[in-house]
DNA sequence: GCCAATAATGACTATTTGGTCACTCTTTTT
DNA sequence: AAAAAGAGTGACCAAATAGTCATTATTGGC
């Protein structure tokens, strides 16, 4: 956070240090274009892929001129990296919390209630921040070069997070015995999948069924019970059935 | 396959009509080339994605001139259809297998096999052509334009199969009530995760026991029983525990 | 060995692209 | 109000790129 130059020349000039600090107009007027910038982009990447997207095609989409991008950032990489700065740490604070809680669970209800405070974070990155969840989704998978490099970043930290997270549910012995490593990928999978059709408008039904479907289908699996006499009940929230 | 030029001018040159037709040696030749500059594309198009990869780049790595390219290939979607033909062409089948046999299943036994052949049609596209299945892992949630439009095609395809699927498995009552846009959807994530981390050699253990826990985790789920005085036992292969 | 058909080449053109910069316009500071 | 700092511009450059084509090399049929 000090004042001197960096180590790496003027790389650094893109948010640091540059408007006159104070909450005053100019610092207002950077937000303003910084998100117009990212706006632009961002529906630009969601409809041609990262590598689809020029720098002109952005600057032409957000109605500036090219020089203005590299005021605000050095690359297309760092514009990605900022996109997704909000979402990677929401996620990632869930996701410790996450595990941290499942650490400690030692019952069903505790494992529960871990597991219904990832969906909650989930559901509120992407309430707030639908696109660049679907950016995610969308480029996670690729070879970490170039502007992908910090998506698939997040996602191998998502990966190792949700089998960390297997393990210590693992450990309370509530699990059957499979490789964390497998169900928990087996998870992550399913759930970036179906936030994907969601995303995408595939037709799905009532997106707030859906934590209570997956609940199910992950705790509980998909095949009817031969008989079922117990009335265990399961409700992720609280919410009316088919509004 | 009539000889005059088809409807769009000369484009269908690539694989119609070319070749002194006879098992001669030019044909052979030519498969052969097809194959380098087919290897060599994919090769590429691992390490840096379908966007990331020129003509120019996979011509030399062929170590052929460019306008051999051209010879063979319209252009790089083509060369990416051409890829993902024979993995397309199983995959296709054995879902329609596999719908077939769970439209007709009754009972527990006739939904394994049917779940059991379209595990081993998966595990014969992944040892036969395990670069285009990761191919397709990596590309298949892009937007659907240029070189990656095929790729996103069967991505649907997969994806409306799986739906239709649990949709049939469904009516013969042996699943619980979830919506199967939902369930299938999440089946093939999961399926999707766990084949990415074998192509990119993550650590999830043997991979031969793979298809035994995600039927357990698909059908069973993953949580811990409370008492299971039943001795149901199910086996996908019959292979050694751990080698 | 000879000729026609097919294959391979790489120089070439058109266009696109990332990135820079001298200059102008706007806001802040004095 | 004047100077200084910051913001915006778009022409410009060098490198990269898709696709073409005249030319040369190879092969098959005879």
């Amino acid at each position: 956070m000090s004042t001197r130059s960096g180590t790496r020349a003027d790389a650094a000039r893109a948010t640091d240090k540059r408007p006159g600090r104070p909450g005053s107009r100019r610092e207002a007027h950077r937000r303003e274009r910084m998100q117009e910038l990212e706006d632009a982009a961002l529906t630009l990447f969601l409809a041609r892929g990262l590598d689809g997207v020029t720098i002109d095609d952005i600057t032409q989409a957000a109605s500036v001129a090219k020089g203005t991008f590299y005021r605000y950032f050095e690359d297309k990489a760092a514009l990605v990296d900022a996109l997704l700065e909000p979402v990677r740490r929401e996620l990632l604070a869930g996701l410790e919390t996450c595990g941290h809680a499942l650490a400690d669970a030692r019952n069903v209800e505790a494992m529960f209630d871990a597991y219904r405070a990832m969906a909650a974070v989930i559901a509120s990155a992407l309430l707030q921040y639908p696109g660049v969840v679907r950016l995610y989704l969308q480029e996670c998978r690729g070879p970490a070069v170039g502007a992908r490099a910090k998506v698939a970043e997040l996602a191998r930290l998502v990966a190792r997070h949700a089998v960390d997270i297997t393990q210590k549910a693992h450990t309370s012995g509530l699990l059957r015995p499979i490789r964390p490593a497998v169900s928990g990928l087996a998870v992550v999978g399913a759930v970036e999948r179906l936030l994907l059709a969601v995303l995408s408008e595939e037709d799905i039904g009532n997106p707030l069924e859906l934590p209570d479907a997956l609940t199910t289908l992950v705790l509980d699996g998909l095949r009817l019970p031969p008989a079922e006499p117990r009335p265990g009940r399961r409700k992720l929230d609280g919410g009316p059935k088919r509004p």
